[in-house]
DNA sequence: CGTTCGATGCACT
DNA sequence: GTGCATCGAACGT
């Protein structure tokens, strides 16, 4: 048993709302020719199933959302706002569309790399972010990644882009309700660490 | 502290 | 043509 085991297949062939949960503390790792970045999940949000009028399977299948519908352990990325990337994990059985929104990280690996990214094409310097702040919302730390388009699709248990378990301590972890969202307001099918200055939005705790 | 609003691309109706 | 699973700057209190 290796100390940095990416998660298998089972890990995400389960009930969405658990694999949210379990997924606090695990750890997000893109390797590109740039270097190595990686960071421990700290937020997560559940979309599950056609009847969810948040999720992108609510319109049932459609290109975009294809990946929703495949076999769990991939991820599905796509473009929100026309200028962030949003990373989630495909949970459940194959036929059954429902994923797992990655929301915050805590930097533990690659962090120049993370603050020249996330500096590109913004006023700020690379040394003027907290190190809490490269990877806190779901569209800044696929920027912090280098996570795009061409990471739709892959497999998480073994591509450049996976989620591994680094045997790190268990968070305590609280619930609420989902951000950002116009439909689907009242499921609390949102997870977060509590006490982490990386988590998103106005409802955290610590 | 709070709220509002523009940027920016594309999937979907 | 409409509406986003966002972000950050600009404003008001």
């Amino acid at each position: 048993m290796g100390r940095n085991r990416p998660l298998s297949r089972g890990f995400y062939d389960r009930d969405t709302l658990a694999v949210a949960a379990d997924l606090i503390g695990k750890v997000l790792v893109h390797r590109t020719k740039a270097g190595v970045v990686a960071g421990a999940i700290v937020e997560t949000e559940a979309y599950i199933g056609e009847s969810d009028p948040a999720c992108h399977a609510a319109p049932g299948p459609t290109k975009r959302n294809a990946p929703l519908y495949g076999p769990p352990g991939v991820a599905y990325v796509y473009l929100n706002y026309g200028m962030h990337y949003l990373v989630n994990a495909v949970t459940e059985p194959e036929g059954s569309p429902a994923a797992v929104l990655i929301r915050a990280l805590e930097p533990l690996e690659g962090e120049k790399l993370m603050r020249r990214r996330r500096a590109r094409g913004s006023s700020r310097s690379a040394d003027s972010f907290a190190t809490h702040e490269l990877c806190r919302g779901p569209g800044n730390l696929t920027r912090a990644l280098g996570i795009s388009l061409d990471d739709n699709k892959g497999d998480l248990t073994e591509g450049p882009l996976r989620i591994e378990d680094r045997q790190r301590p268990r968070r305590e972890v609280a619930w609420s309700r989902r951000i950002g969202i116009n439909v689907g307001v009242e499921a609390e099918w949102r997870v977060f660490a509590v006490g982490s200055p990386a988590v998103s939005g106005r409802i955290r705790i610590g």
